[in-house]
DNA sequence: TTGCCTCGAGATCA
DNA sequence: CTCGAGGCAA
């Protein structure tokens, strides 16, 4: 069937006019006609896009939503890392922050900062290609995500092309996904009424509608979002400020911060903290506190980055919400290395969004500081947004005849002797594999995902496994018979056979997992591959004395005495040497050179009065295979300045190379060694 | 640490 | 229908 002309040109007029509808209503907040009439031109587009199949394109108002579920979200390697931010609790952190940004910067004046207020959502980067929505990433590791671009369409506020001109081919907009307040009471209501369980908290009821398989149930969810920087940009960056290239978006339809604005210097700042803060329950949405970034560009590249987080960004946190509730309990758990740790079991009480029931007291010092006792009334708050913490004790409301927390004498779970060494907070149980919750513990690892990797045994199964003694020491679960495992709960034919083959399976690995598994203490995924690549065979690292361990890259005279106690211990040896005739096997490999050299190419010239004599300090860098000169030229890659500091300040400055402080010297030499 | 989603499979009931 | 495991996000 022909098309025609009209037709055409009309379906094109009526997405225009719903894109530009769509841009009225949800970028400015100014709709321009009634809903009824926006729905009137949706129902005609989507008439004569029913009638004209071939008229339908991707970017179309009406293709928002996907017919088809996903199976699996695929992986997305972001080609700018997605950095996370530094924090600031309090105006004083605040303060330094704005000090050191104006010291590395070397200007007296006021720094121009762009503040607005932190969203509660989850991150989220957006992919346009010649002015379509290509791809949708959630943050992930920061430098690979998951991609959620079928999720990400349904939602109103994110144009599916970019409108009006001037957008580079290639452009990558991050921002922050989220559910209203008012929508996310409505979610509720309707979920209630259905008879369906409630979502916790906005910011969860986003995270979860992201990671549906099927985007119509997505797009049911009343998802909105802002946006606040940048990833890849073909051609550079979209002005000279963040603020400014921000502001840009708004012409093409992407949603920015209401809040967005431009302050100058940190007292400023600080009032634009407290402005929001008194503000913060009008909001339609949930924040946990207020960024501000550099707005210079130039200024943000001078600053540059502290491993995973720039420096010329600042999160400053609201406080953590506080709720009272009472210490029902104190129980000491015991860790896969014997530690045993005091907990505190709360009456559940609903604290920034989820509810508490479990508080770590970390160790015994730290209980004997808050004092808190069973049937004390405390404040428990949400530590960095996550880790619950009893924060203090109310001691007006302590009950009569309660009695101190003190350490048990003897594990709780077998009984052996519990010790702890003098100037140590960790108070340990002696018992070993002996201890049933130290095998569950060494188990439950030895089968993770990083560890072994063996699908199917989870925490439950190995606690099952333990108790009814079927598993004594870990090379155990590889006899295991499938009669044995029928006897469990929830282990019927098909389970048990699963697991079966997961173990078989898990038998081909390598050094490093092998290594990382065992569970020696400290030495955890990175160290295990350290000592891996550097010794080659497990036989080498067993006869490793603790010097030669200790030139293994992050291996200090701690972590290389507990690698030789380990294999010092003759039933450690007993249980690897189990494991391999069990055939567990990995390709043996010739040692690595690893670099010897960390700071190899680096030139540093030292400069004023440091807090040690000099050649000290240039005996260490040259030890790394730093270079130490003693003038400052373009090639050189850092200064040290100290006190009083001279003309090789100033001709760094002037040749834009990096100036650290001493404090400075240590994060970089920590950011190569 | 908690909450959410998804999957596979066991348990339960008609 | 319910549970355990696994994976993800903050």
């Amino acid at each position: 069937m022909s098309i025609h002309k009209e037709d055409r040109e009309r379906v094109a007029w009526l997405r225009d006019e719903i894109d530009r509808h769509n841009y009225q209503y949800y970028v400015l907040d100014e709709p321009l006609v009634p809903d009824s009439e926006y729905d009137r031109l949706l129902r005609e587009l989507q008439g004569l896009e029913h009638k004209y199949p071939e008229l339908i394109t991707p970017e179309s108002p009406t293709q928002r939503v996907g017919a088809k579920p996903l199976a699996a979200f695929g992986e997305v390697q972001h080609r700018l890392p997605m950095l996370s931010l530094d924090n600031a609790f309090d105006e004083h952190e605040l303060a330094d922050f704005d000090r050191r940004v104006r010291e590395r910067l070397g200007i007296e004046g006021e720094i121009s900062y762009a503040a607005e207020p932190k969203l509660d959502g989850l991150a989220i980067s957006l992919r346009y290609e010649d002015g379509l929505l290509m791809q949708a990433a959630t943050r992930g590791d920061g430098s690979q995500g998951e991609e959620v671009t079928q999720n990400v369409r349904t939602i109103d506020t994110v144009p599916l092309r970019l409108l009006g001109q001037g957008w580079p081919r290639v452009l990558e907009v991050r921002g922050e996904i989220y559910i209203p307040k008012s929508g996310f009471n409505a979610l509720n209501e309707r979920a209630r009424k259905a008879g369906e369980k409630a979502f916790a908290n906005p910011r969860n009821a986003a995270a979860g509608s992201l990671r549906q398989l099927d985007p119509r149930i997505t797009a049911k969810r009343p998802l909105a979002m802002y946006c606040y920087g940048f990833g890849e940009i073909e051609g550079g960056p979209l002005a000279d400020t963040h603020s400014a290239a921000i502001k840009r978006l708004v012409a093409w339809g992407l949603r920015i911060s209401p809040e967005l604005q431009v302050l100058e210097g940190v007292e400023a700042c600080l009032a634009y903290y407290h402005g929001i803060a008194e503000r913060r329950e009008g909001l339609d949405y949930d924040i946990d506190g207020v960024v501000f970034k550099v707005d210079a560009f130039a200024q943000q590249q001078q600053l540059g980055f502290v491993s995973r987080a720039p420096r010329w960004a600042i999160a400053q946190k609201f406080p953590a919400q506080e709720e009272l509730t009472r210490v029902e309990a104190v129980e000491f758990q015991v860790g896969r290395t014997g530690a045993v740790t005091p907990v505190a079991r709360l009456e559940p009480v609903f604290v920034g969004g989820v509810t508490v029931s479990n508080a770590t007291l970390h160790n015994m010092d730290e209980v004997e500081r808050k004092d808190v006792r069973v049937g004390d009334t405390v404040f428990v708050r949400r530590a960095g947004d996550v880790i619950p913490e009893v924060v203090r004790v109310i001691p007006e409301r302590r009950p009569s005849q309660t009695e101190q927390i003190t350490l048990p004498t003897s594990c709780p779970v077998c009984g052996s002797e519990v010790i702890k060494p003098e100037g140590e907070a960790v108070a340990r149980c002696t018992g070993g594999l002996f201890c049933s919750a130290q095998r569950g513990a060494s188990i439950k690892h030895f089968a993770s995902r990083r560890a072994m990797d063996i699908e199917g045994l989870g925490d439950k199964l190995v606690d099952q496994l333990v108790e009814q003694g079927l598993v004594h020491d870990l090379a155990d679960i590889y006899s295991l018979k499938k009669a044995q495992l029928a006897g469990l709960e929830r282990m019927a034919e098909k389970s048990a056979q699963n697991l079966i083959d997961a173990l078989e399976k898990s038998k081909q690995t390598s050094l490093e997992r092998f290594l990382f598994a065992l569970g020696v203490r400290e030495v955890g995924e990175a160290t295990a591959r350290n000592l891996a690549r550097h010794f080659g065979s497990l036989a080498a690292i067993e006869q490793a004395p603790v010097e030669e361990l200790q030139t293994v890259s992050d291996v200090g005279p701690i972590v290389a005495s507990h690698v030789a106690a380990f294999f010092r211990q003759s039933h450690n040896l007993e249980v690897i040497e189990k494991l391999q005739r069990a055939g567990i096997q990995w390709q043996e490999g010739a040692p690595v050179e690893l670099p010897q050299h960390p700071l190899a190419g680096l030139t540093f010239v030292l400069t004023g009065t440091l807090s040690r004599p000099r050649d000290e300090i240039k005996a260490e860098l040259l030890a790394l295979g730093a270079k130490v000169s003693g003038s400052v030229s373009k090639k050189t890659s850092y200064v040290v300045a100290g006190e009083a500091a001279g003309s090789k300040l100033e001709k760094a400055r002037s040749l834009g190379v990096e100036i650290l402080d001493e404090a400075g010297l240590v994060q970089v030499l920590t950011q190569y060694v």
